[in-house]
DNA sequence: TTATTTCATATTAACTTAGTAGGTTTTATG
DNA sequence: CATAAAACCTACTAAGTTAATATGAAATAA
């Protein structure tokens, strides 16, 4: 019941690209260095990123990424689903492929429901940008 | 991000135990049966519950286990967090041990742990008693 | 005494995770 | 035009986890 590094790190990697958006395209080589997270690896994350059209991909020197949208239209959802796959608690209530013979016999799938709505409540309503402001007022308070 | 089938079956196999509790203990093999589940693997599991004290074995013929206490005194995450270990959805969630170095300047500690709330809202609150309620209503409605 | 049950430990095949490795393509700049 | 810097692509892998199976020992009711 965790959420993979990949999941995180794309989580990072976006809030990254929201902070330095001074115009330029961001390197991997810098959101590396920043967050402490292999290069290589992030390469791979972002690639899911830019095919799903999340960020953009200038090549070449001088190049990098850019976000394609405002930081208030991705909710964290959809950055965790994008890399993590489902977020629901129980395969089963994943669609009709790895539907449960015994769902409507077991009660245990109401648990389920209840759990992946909590879930869904939280990753659903927050966004890149609460993500930055909260980053920011970090900043400040370690500045303080 | 999903529940394994160690804290699923845990689940079923208590939920089983709540509704057969005739007086005589139940064995193994009939909960198997009835939950379509290997016999030997939920060997494995209700050892756990049984040296966590949540049942009690009778051993030798005509032997079995039963709930230790009533099913309004085990919530769900007693039970999920027993079997399947902590439910948070990081580690660096988990007390001390796992601490991230970046905890104090990274943003996304905040969504995780808004996300274990969340999850804790569900987990602690939802009791066995809940799930036989649930399991009772189900049979009716499948009965009608 | 026997059959039935729990109890204990070891093993395993398949899958997932968290990367590393090595090279190709694109393109700004000198 | 040559070079270097960046993204892009695919394959590989060590370690860990999952979901069991296998084998047998210990306890005990009949």
């Amino acid at each position: 019941m965790k959420i993979s590094t990949k999941g995180r790190y794309a989580l990072r990697l976006m809030l990254d690209l929201a902070i330095n958006n001074s115009g330029e395209p961001v390197r991997i080589k810098d959101i590396a260095r920043r967050q402490g997270i292999s290069g290589k690896y992030l390469e791979q994350i972002i690639s899911t990123l830019n095919k799903a059209g999340f960020v953009k991909s200038i090549r070449g020197p001088q190049g990098g990424y850019r976000l394609t949208k405002d930081p208030k239209e991705y909710t964290a959802g959809m950055i965790l689903r994008l890399t993590e796959g489902s977020l629901a608690p129980v395969a089963c209530m994943e669609g009709d492929e790895n539907e449960c013979l015994r769902e409507c016999e077991c009660a245990t799938i109401i648990l389920w429901e209840k759990l992946d709505e909590a879930i869904k409540s939280v990753v659903d309503t927050i966004t890149l940008a609460d993500l930055v402001e909260w980053q920011m007022a970090k900043v400040n308070d370690y500045n303080i």
